[in-house]
DNA sequence: ACAAAAGTGTTAGCGGTACACCCATGT
DNA sequence: ACATGGGTGTACCGCTAACACTTTTGT
């Protein structure tokens, strides 16, 4: 029996057509049976000297090559059959593996100056292909637990630079949400919170006028956000 | 390295002093080292050809001798010290452990009829003696869990025999959250919830107006809540 | 001047809280 | 009759949604 350690890394990047945003991830391909070639998620074997987050964020380094800000612990994966090939039903029966999944979200301005690893491909969350093990399974879990904490906790932060204006961050939460809010609610609605603060800067050259910039409050969340006691994780 | 699967186990109790009602839980004396002597959560290891989930029910069986309605994944620990005996340091450095922690809530009515097993003794959540491991840390993280699924989910009716007053629902409520809520205004949003329907009949015999039977509407949660895809779990 | 996005004001409705009050039973 | 908890009514407050409106820039 194996254990392994795996990671959903999702980023804001325009879609396809370029008419908005949406979430992307990377996929590796497979170079190994079972399901050799199939694409499936970041991952490795757990090894002795590692925690389970040491392993995860080693991980994304390997993959994308960077440390993202924001990594949290998604769900252990354990069932007996997990990692047999439905598709080939006459390939010898695979070890077992017991998959720890963390999710990862990778801020605008560090998913430009990433560097992609090998055998490594983004593809927009929404038009994934067909993914190894159980895996489809898992990227939809993370989606769902990525829009549920939007609404309740200051998360679209991980997905911005230190800097950004109220329609970046307005952007963000259209993108995750899939739907469109109205400007002038969500503006008061996240001053009245508490989470942002003005810089006192303004960009200029926006060919209207010109937006004030604003950063998260220092106490607001940095990296793991509601992990269990800080020192066992 | 190894890898276990261990259980928090909740149950609502009078008090100690019989003022009110508390969480409990049980826990197991050790007889191995580390910690030998000293009460830890219910585990064991994983063995090969069962599933995390059925692992923990398992453990649940041997532990109270039956199956709580509610169980769901915690959390995965996997510190690389977290085996050590940090008020024994000159022990032998123990094997490395992760444990996948499920909790499970057990219904009033089935704790009546409960067996303990070897070695098990219950104690108030409040009131728990030195854990071994971090297992300390691990029942402050399942407590928190619950409390928060408490105000967003119907899971008070994990809690609760299948007939039961508005007051009983009530009175989880405040044993888990810690405080007083306005009875009015709590029947009020419970109704309006739409997770409880009225049996249509009545307790008698007690000594002021009866109240009314309700039982949780057969779409309310059963078992496990919000697993991620429920194959995979 | 005009377009476009930033930002403000105003209103209506919904849900939660506080608390006064009435109802049905046992003693 | 009265104590006790079950159950209803109501008034207020804060938050949200909807949308009209004003401001500031570039072209």
């Amino acid at each position: 029996m194996q254990l392994a350690v795996s990671t959903v890394i999702l980023a804001l990047r325009p879609t396809p057509d370029g008419s908005g945003t949406t979430l992307w991830l990377p996929l590796v391909r497979r170079i190994r049976e079972p399901f050799l070639g199939a694409w499936a998620l970041p991952g490795e074997p757990l090894e002795e000297h590692m925690s389970l987050v040491e392993a995860a964020r080693a991980r994304l380094r390997h993959t994308i090559g960077l440390d993202p800000n924001y990594l949290e612990q998604l769900y252990a994966f354990g069932g007996v059959d997990r990692s047999r090939d439905g598709s080939s039903p006459d390939a010898p029966c695979p070890e077992r593996v017991v998959s720890i999944v963390y999710w990862a979200l990778v801020r605008a301005d560090e998913d430009a100056r990433m560097v992609a690893g090998e055998n490594v491909a983004w593809f927009p969350a929404e038009q994934l292909p067909a993914l190894a093990f159980d895996h489809a399974a898992i990227v939809d879990y993370a989606l769902a637990r990525l829009r549920a904490k939007l609404e309740y906790t200051p998360i679209a932060h991980a997905f911005l630079p230190d800097e950004f204006t109220l329609t970046e961050v307005r952007e963000v939460y259209e993108a995750v949400l899939g739907r469109g809010l109205d400007p002038a609610n969500f503006r008061r609605q996240i001053l009245a919170s508490g989470a942002v603060e003005p810089t006192g800067e303004k960009v200029t050259g926006t060919s209207h006028r010109p937006p004030s910039l604003y950063r998260y409050r220092p106490d607001s969340v940095a990296t793991s956000p509601t992990p269990p006691p800080r020192s066992a994780a």
